[in-house]
RNA sequence: GGGGGUCGGUCGGCGGUCGCCAGAGGUCUAAGAAACCUCUGGAGGAAAGUCCGGGCUCCACAGGGCAGGGCGCCGGGUAACUCCCGGAGGGGGUAACCCCUGGAAAGUGCCACAGAAAAGAGACCGCCCUGGGCCCCUGGGCCUAGGGUAAGGGUGAAACGGUGGGGUAAGAGCCCACCGCUCCCUCCCGCAAGGGAGGGAGGCACGGCAAACCCCGCCUGGAGAAAGGCCGCAUAGGGGGGCGCUGGAGGGUGGCCCGCCCGAAGCCCCCGGGUAGGCCGCUAGAGCAGCCGGGUAACCGGCUGCCUAGAGGAAUGACCGCCACCCAGGGGAUCGCAAGGUCUCUUGGGCACAGAACCCGGCUUAUGACCGGCCCUCUCCU
RNA sequence: CGGGGCGUAGCGCAGCCUGGCAGCGCACCUGCCUUGGGAGCAGGGGGUCGGCGGUUCAAAUCCGCCCGCCCCGA
């Protein structure tokens, strides 16, 4: 698999998957995004996204996946492995970038692993 | 040159790094899947809102009536339309041009406030006549009762033709002339809505609102791609209730009735329980481009060429560089008396609205900028 | 994909169907009462009727289009 590809096959596309993950996910907040995870049993990280219309129109609300898929394809290693990720971005995301947003969340996994442990 | 009207077109280009979706081919493999490689293709004029109209699919056929809903000058276009084109009448604008459209002399209803009166008119003030009383006194004034009067005043969005004359106690289409209006007839033009001309009748009746009920005419069965079809899995069987067992329960998707069809022994409802995975539908079509022909036009016909996203928790991207385009500031060159124009360099900023979810035709709404055609108007020069 | 509801004063709501006055409660302001406050009493101010058009003499109300919020069904 490539390094730096995103497939279907990193991608959560079934109702149950996205059930479990809210229903056993631990929480993860930024000020702008919150993500969902939970582990998986698959050899492999795998996201979705939950864009509310309140968001933003159509437009708004696919160029916030966008984003926040090309910060996940660019910086997988800063996710923890093995897990299932849905994002539940709010409006702001749509006016940052990549790098921006994988900063942060290199951040905040990184307290937060070092708090759980 | 300025302002305006109208019709149409375009959506930036090139390159790089890392990626996404679909299809085809290949590598690998016993085969398939996965993975990887190569090639090709990959958002819009509104893809939007979901406001109309169709196609398609299912409901036996899509049949009748009622209810409900929609539309409404005339003719044409179309698969169809509430859309488009052409015309008619009315209104607005100097004009190009734009906007509106059945019936109020079938009925019902409403027209607040103001005003005397608001729709088969109406007497508040005023004007006039008559009776009575009082006052100055051959005439009038004031008060009062009855009557006449729609010319004048004032109210209102709206007050039941206009001007002039006759007439009268005062007035009034009461009568007359002209203008306006209504109805009828004939002729001409037009498919028609309607227009024009001529003649006749009528003193004039018919206020407004049907985006109030309504009347007239026309259209309209229902649901929607989670339509629908195939495969797989499941439909175990627990509890309660109802109606039937042979002219018949019940069912066949929309409100009712009829009709029609299925249904001969079971069927229906509620609680509880189970399932919701894959494939097809899914993109070649009222298709796009060019040419020719018909038509004022919308549009239609013929020929040739082309194949142009099809998928899901959702692809068509992220980040750079260069060049275009627009705006603002500064520098230079050049034309000009000047305002300013043209070219060039540079700095900064901008480059909209918006993302296919079965497919088309429209409507509506959102939008930065550029390009082009035609037309109107004003100003200047020759 | 289909359907429904709401938007009126700072807040919560009537009025809309059947068109002419925009109203109610709480809150706010002023005065009285009280030593002061609260409560009470009396008086008062405040609304582009979500926006833009249209019909009408007249629109919160009727008819279009748009915006925002909320809720259903498959």
């Amino acid at each position: 698999m490539k390094r730096e590809g995103l497939s279907r096959a990193e991608r959560l596309s079934r109702k149950r998957d996205f059930e479990r993950v809210f229903r056993e996910g631990q929480r993860l907040d930024l000020p702008y995004l919150r993500v969902i995870y939970a582990p998986n049993n698959c050899d492999r990280r795998r996201i979705g996204f939950a864009v509310s219309k309140k968001v933003g129109k159509a437009v708004v609300r696919n160029r916030i996946k966008r984003l926040l898929r090309e910060t996940f394809r660019r910086h997988k290693e800063i996710f923890p492995p093995h897990c299932d990720f849905v994002f539940i971005p709010r409006r702001e995301v749509a006016q940052l970038s990549p790098p921006e947003i994988a900063r942060d969340l290199a951040e905040a996994f990184q307290k937060c692993s070092s708090g759980s442990s």
